[in-house]
DNA sequence: CCTTGTGAATATGTTCACAGCA
DNA sequence: TGCTGTGAACATATTCACAAGG
């Protein structure tokens, strides 16, 4: 078998050629580009965006050049169109449902957030087992109760969710979300889930972040 | 000069010749341990905290191995033994000062969440400009205004911040916050922030995750 | 047996440096 | 000139595979 023969999308890259870490860094660049944006700017380059983030620009390049030739040699790249093109990569140029799950109040900070829709996302269902939380009014959606997990997330057809639950019951509610079909998981739970291969979960936990941080620092502990 | 005339400390591995990447693990190693600790377990081995992790136990294995000899050969490792060195090489055998900037959903959620001081950290200041939350309570402290910020930094020798604060106003936090001290900060602002060389800056944003997933997920946005 | 700790081998990621083009 | 896109070189990270010890 020689690659002539192969169907046009087999040669062409495809999602599992290109580095996991590449598509992290992608959303962190369509961030900053809407802020120039924004910012009323209408090119940039390699080297502007590297200095913003404080990363080298080959990076930049050499992770865009695994979708395409984005730029203009001795202009830059036109930060509209960039946007554009990374957001149909990311498939982000839509609005994707999300149900969370736990209305304590980080479920509430989240609820509240209006910064998800202009960036391709929203909460389109929040659960609870706690009765007193149920029926609660948060903006756009009420607080149902956890039973009703499986046909929300069916009616929307989504695929993604937060679990925003106490510690205890994070494992318990992702085996609930799977079941449901969900296929990607953000836990804020302190928690490593047990999923099967096929889903993804990414986590969120300060407390990693600030026990990373402490290596690097002089010990100046509160006296008790 | 030779290896023999040079002070202990100078001959040990020193911070800088063990990987970033390395010591990012370690709180995830130690959050894990504790969670067997609860479940009434004393020794486990790389084998089961990969399992459980989703990593190899080789990994597990090369990571500790930069800070010392922790295990027994075909025993593996006492957890609370373990759990003790992860701490100390962490710096978290004790509590350190957090200041949080913002008290909005989420600074609410940060200064209520009661999971931060058994792992080594406590809010001991909440800011905000708004007058109207200025003074309110969160339980273990009152909103103080941003004024205050370098007082407090100064009298905890506090050299972690928070950053809840809306995305306009980060950068501007930040330059206060590290010409009052801070080190080290955690932003929850979508936005990457530009700070001197020698401070640390560690970003939550829940959009990023989503956008990454989207990547790997078949497209089914809502209707509009 | 079982499991650690670790050099060596492999795999992955980043930067260099420059041809090529506006 | 200024900047992109990219192979080649380099740097970093992970896994393998096994000696050694309980």
């Amino acid at each position: 078998m020689n690659y002539q023969e192969l169907p046009a999308e087999e040669i062409v890259a495809d999602k599992t050629s290109i580095p996991d870490i590449v598509i992290g860094r992608l959303p962190v660049y369509l961030r900053t580009l809407k802020l120039l944006h924004g910012h009323g700017q209408e090119v940039t380059s390699s080297q502007e965006l590297g200095d913003l983030l404080g990363i080298s620009s080959a990076q930049i390049r050499k992770d865009l050049s695994h979708f395409g030739e984005f730029g203009k040699q001795g202009t830059g790249y036109d930060i509209v169109y960039l946007c554009r093109q990374l957001e149909e990569i990311l498939k982000v140029d839509c609005i994707w449902p999300v149900v969370l799950v736990g209305a304590g109040y980080l479920g509430h900070a989240l609820a509240s957030y209006n910064g998800f829709e202009q960036r391709g996302f929203r909460i389109i269902g929040v659960f609870d087992n706690d009765p007193k939380k149920i029926g609660e009014d948060l903006g756009h959606v009420v607080v149902q109760p956890s039973s009703e997990i499986a046909e929300v997330v069916q009616k929307y057809s989504c695929q993604i969710a937060i679990i925003a639950a106490p510690t205890d019951f994070a494992q318990e509610v992702a085996n609930t979300l799977i079941a449901a079909g969900i296929q990607s998981i953000l836990c804020y739970a302190p928690i490593t889930l047990t999923v099967p291969k096929n889903i993804r979960v990414e986590y969120i936990d300060p407390v990693i972040h600030f026990q990373h941080m402490t290596f690097y620092l002089e010990k100046k502990c509160l006296e008790e």
